[in-house]
DNA sequence: AGCCAGAATGAATAATCATTCATTCTTGGA
DNA sequence: TCCAAGAATGAATGATTATTCATTCTGGCT
């Protein structure tokens, strides 16, 4: 009982009844990613605010030191989920607006909406980490830049896109610039109905309301 | 150096060169708005994640138990600072709605575009107090329970809105429903740029799309 | 087989924070 | 003028958390 020795073979011997634990080692990049997806489910479960690193690693089914090894800080896991849920929206968004596929420009339109009320991108633990950041954004410039860097490219190209299309179609009403904006925010607030209200309204509703906005503004093409 | 009495006068002295308080003491409605706008000015400066006690009280030029004694607990201002925010948005909304001037639909809808895109709700520190909580939203029930109540009540009346507008114009391309979710997605969404990329855009430009989605919609009316 | 570079662990540390409450101060009314 | 009710204070407490690092373990290499 008083006999250290022995202490440390009973809690050893405790624990293996509740579970055992095979170490595994695997190459950083493969930890990299497992931890940054435990991440995001740890802050659509549980919000930003309240996500620890104690629960980031439990839900890795890793130890407390692993992130601290391979992330270094608390706030670079988190600066580098971010950049990963960013760099995917985007990078989607950018490869169907310059891909060579699609030529045509109707088609290239839908494909773009689409992909941005797809079942990947708007399920609930990508959208809740996406604005989970833009409520720190106001305070956290770090979150800013990384969104901002993507989202101009993103921005510009759209921009591009509605004016080919405006030109093709004649359309005067509007410049591509205040089309593009409205596009873009309409997105952007069908993303935060779908996660906030879900009740309320369906993916293929959002779908809908998307494609009647184009339509409206490009007759012609849709 | 070494004695303790001393030591404490020291103290006192030395502080008293930078501030000194006196103590006012106010009724219990007036310490609670008061702290609720410290609340609010940290969530916009510092965020919702790493804003404390300490800064709000000391935003409120006020002392560190005063919160626990109007809010019994950190849960509760965050909770009625939120309240208060979305009361007063969605009471202006649904003011403007069922107010009993403005019987021209045309003059009603513009002057809900009006306040929706107003500098009093679109001023930095209230947007970003919106979205904070929005962000944590998926992980926090009461937060969603606080807004979605009056959420749907505005959501109700702008749809009675859009049918009577529909119904006026004889429009027949989409249903009041539809269009009430596509606009609201779209001033949400607009009020997120505004916040995150206040450079892209301007409140006038924000004022513009969301006049000519309107216009578009019901152009017999715009 | 045996070794060792470095991946993984988790107890310990130090810092931060919400909350408490004994004490001080204010003010309206006697 | 003086007092008591209760508003306000802030040092102390206890709980939580990010981060460290001494130690353990793994798997590829000789």
């Amino acid at each position: 009982m008083t006999q250290k020795a022995q202490h440390k073979k009973a809690q050893t011997a405790a624990t293996q009844n509740e579970t055992k634990k095979p170490r595994k080692i695997l190459p950083k990049e493969e930890r990299r990613q497992q931890l940054i997806e435990a991440t995001i489910r740890c802050i659509a479960r549980d919000g930003l605010g309240s996500t620890t690193m104690q629960m980031v690693t439990k839900e890795a089914g890793l130890s407390l030191g692993i992130a601290n090894l391979h992330f270094e800080t608390k706030d670079n896991l988190l600066k580098e989920t971010l950049r990963c849920v960013a760099e995917e929206y985007h990078s989607g968004q950018i490869a169907i607006m310059q891909g060579q596929e699609n030529e045509d420009l109707t088609r290239r339109l839908t494909a773009l909406l689409n992909f941005q009320l797809s079942q990947g991108v708007t399920q609930r633990q990508k959208m809740a980490v996406w604005f989970a950041y833009y409520g720190e954004a106001g305070a956290r410039p770090v979150y800013q830049k990384i969104v901002s860097a993507w989202d101009r490219a993103a921005a510009r190209q759209l921009e591009t896109l509605f004016e080919a299309i405006i030109e093709d179609g004649q359309y005067a009403n509007s410049t591509a610039a205040e089309l593009a904006m409205g596009y873009s925010a309409l997105i952007d607030g069908l993303h935060l109905a779908l996660l906030v209200t879900p009740r309320e309204l369906t993916k293929k509703q959002a779908k809908a309301i998307a494609k009647d906005f184009l339509r409206r503004a490009f007759p012609n093409h849709l």
